[in-house]
RNA sequence: CGGGGCAUAGCGCAGUUUGGUAGCGCACCUGGCUUGGGACCAGGGGGUCGCAGGUUCAAGUCCUGCUGCUCCGACCA
């Protein structure tokens, strides 16, 4: 490719709106530009790097015996219907109608489309296993799109889908996809943790996010400092902690004028805040749950989901909620309260194992002190569980070492599905003794825009992007430092066809720039090798490469070039 | 969804307070000069000032409504 016909608009400024690493690069460096909010047009660099990626997802689906297909981006809503998801999936999806005013959305992931397929086709456990899946453009009304390729409206995902006539089957295509996910990563060139995760809105039992390690990442991973345990932060399942018993004192009631937050009410008394429990009230699917942890403890919202059954995430309770319940905001506890068809107590273990606690009196401006949750909650009204985050704090669930937290971008995803969507919408076999039974499916999804950011997140410096040579849009840039030179740009050229018989991805910047533009350009698009071909390599017969990861720099006879390139790039 | 901010040339911004000819830097075009780290000189092109209404002799500037973008928050009872 010859720099002066590339369309790689690079910028002098960057946009004010940028506020990571890899947007600020890809819109300076010239590989993407924006639309709209969360939505992105791929310019020639960020498209063959996109392609690369592909490439090794379809070549790792082919060995993991999965096959290729493309379906609609527009589905209709009846498929949703069945599978109970149109409701259930809120304003993230994008819906829209058509001139017979016929529901339809932008499909933000296609498990009732492949569903719908695979029911219709597949009747006996002869066709079993089956693995489908596709490279496509996927659509999410993000509540707040940013960071953005990262957290985007419109993203390229692969997701794919297996079908197994029993569990035994879906554990092997299960394991199959992440050995297949592991490398797909790993051949990218980036450093990327398999984490144990919930499976959120997808529905299913068993999953494991793969997490690009980095600053920016959204999502918090908690790891073990010895064994292998890592996992996403929402899965982590603390340990109930003890505390020495006590004798128990009476209840008191004591006045707590504006003592609305626990840190609060911890000051007022002068007690630890270990000696507090905290007070949080959510709403689950309509249902109005308070939650009680620790003074010093976080609700886990995942695993507080989980303790109520509920099938979406819980978000934090409005005033007409704590109204309808008659909760007193601030002065929480369970002391005195029952459960009711809309109101539900969640409390975490840790709690039942407190003595001599203070928590909310359920009036205003006033605390109990001397809970003692084993004595005054009522058992059955309460759901004991452990909802609380883990921390770093915590020990490793599996030996017992000290764990720590990381941040991560989720660039793939492994899910067991069961037989959730084949049981709602039908999709069944007959097995060995004809008997009909539901397909065990998985579902495993790679974000493809997303691991071109998560690779520049983790692959940067000052200067610009640093590409793993799998993933790069060109290997190698020629740099002639002066364009007007014939021969400095005959000696380019030549070493340029030389390098493409070889198959080697090269860019020769003839540009009649000065050298100090091409270099700039060179270092902020980030190819691995640059070689620079000046007068004095007329003079001498040498150039100059250098390695953009470690700014080495290799002098070489030209005649050598091409072998030391080959080389260099194998360690790339 | 709540709260802020912004919208003027491709990008980054000034001009709005106090209404009176649309500006600057970068980028772009032409010529010259320069060529190992985003040179320099001269000349030039490019804007219905987000949209719609209103006030006024006169609106980028004042008023009303809308749209888009963006940041923070949704951490806590």
């Amino acid at each position: 490719m010859l720099a002066s016909k590339l369309y790689a608009p690079t910028l002098r400024e960057i946009p004010a709106d940028a506020d990571v690493v890899s947007q600020k690069y890809m819109l300076k460096a010239g590989l993407i530009r924006k639309m709209a909010g969360g939505i992105y047009t791929y310019l020639p660099l960020a498209w063959r790097s996109i392609r690369k990626i592909e490439a090794i997802i379809h070549e790792e689906m082919e060995k993991s015996g999965a096959q290729e297909i493309m379906m609609p981006i527009i589905q209709p809503s009846e498929l949703w219907l069945e599978s109970g998801r149109w409701n259930v999936y809120g304003a993230e999806m994008i819906r829209l109608k058509d001139r017979h005013n016929r529901e339809y959305c932008l499909g933000p992931t296609h498990e009732e489309m492949v569903t719908s397929i695979v029911r219709n086709e597949v009747k006996s456990y002869k066709q079993l296993p089956l693995c489908l899946y596709q490279i496509q453009n996927k659509y999410r009304d993000e509540r707040r799109p940013r960071f953005g390729l990262m957290r985007s409206r419109e993203f390229i995902m692969k997701d794919g889908y297996s079908f197994d006539q029993d569990e035994a089957g879906l554990d092997a295509s299960y394991h199959t996809m992440y050995d297949a996910y592991s490398r797909i990563f790993d051949r990218c060139g980036l450093k990327v943790r398999p984490v144990e995760a919930d499976s959120g809105a997808i529905g299913g039992s068993n999953s494991h996010e793969f997490m690009a390690l980095a600053e920016s990442g959204e999502a918090d991973v908690i790891h073990c400092t010895k064994c292998d345990y890592a996992a996403n932060i929402e899965i982590g399942r603390p340990a109930a902690l003890t505390e020495a018993d006590e004798e128990a004192l009476p209840l008191e009631e004591v006045v707590t004028p504006n003592c609305k937050t626990i840190e609060a009410v911890a000051e007022y008394l002068h007690l630890p805040i270990e000696k507090t429990i905290k007070a949080v009230v959510y709403n689950v699917d309509g249902l109005v749950v308070l939650a009680m942890v620790r003074g010093d403890h976080d609700v886990n919202e995942i695993a507080l989901q989980h303790a109520v059954n509920g099938a979406v995430e819980p978000e934090m309770a409005s005033e007409e909620d704590l109204k309808k319940v008659g909760l007193t905001a601030g002065f929480i506890s369970p002391v005195g309260l029952h459960k009711s068809d809309d109101f539900s107590m969640v409390v975490d273990e840790t709690i039942m194992n407190m003595h001599n606690v203070c928590g909310g009196a359920n009036k205003v401006d006033a605390h109990y002190i001397h809970i003692n949750p084993t004595r005054d909650f009522s058992a059955d009204d309460i759901i004991v569980a452990p909802i609380r985050l883990i921390t770093d704090t915590d020990v490793c669930p599996h030996c017992g070492s000290p764990l720590a937290i990381a941040k991560g971008i989720e660039v793939g995803q492994v899910f067991k599905l069961g037989t959730k969507y084949s049981q709602s919408m039908g999709a069944m076999f007959l097995d060995q003794n004809g008997k009909s039974k539901p397909l065990i499916m998985g579902c495993y999804g790679i974000g493809v825009s997303r691991t071109l950011a998560a690779a520049i997140e983790q692959f940067h410096d000052e200067d610009g992007i640093i590409w793993p040579r799998a993933i790069a849009p060109y290997e190698v840039a020629i740099v002639p430092v002066n364009a007007k030179d014939e021969a400095l740009m005959n000696m380019s050229q030549s070493l340029y066809d030389e390098l493409q018989k070889e198959g080697v991805e090269v860019l020769l910047d003839d540009r009649k720039e000065r050298a100090g533009v091409k270099f700039k350009d060179a270092d902020l698009i980030g190819y691995p090798l640059r070689i620079t071909i000046s007068k004095k390599s007329i003079e001498t017969s040498e150039i100059e490469i250098k390695v953009r990861k470690d700014g080495q720099i290799v002098m070489t006879p030209i005649d050598e070039a091409v072998a030391v390139i080959r080389n260099l790039l194998k360690t790339l």
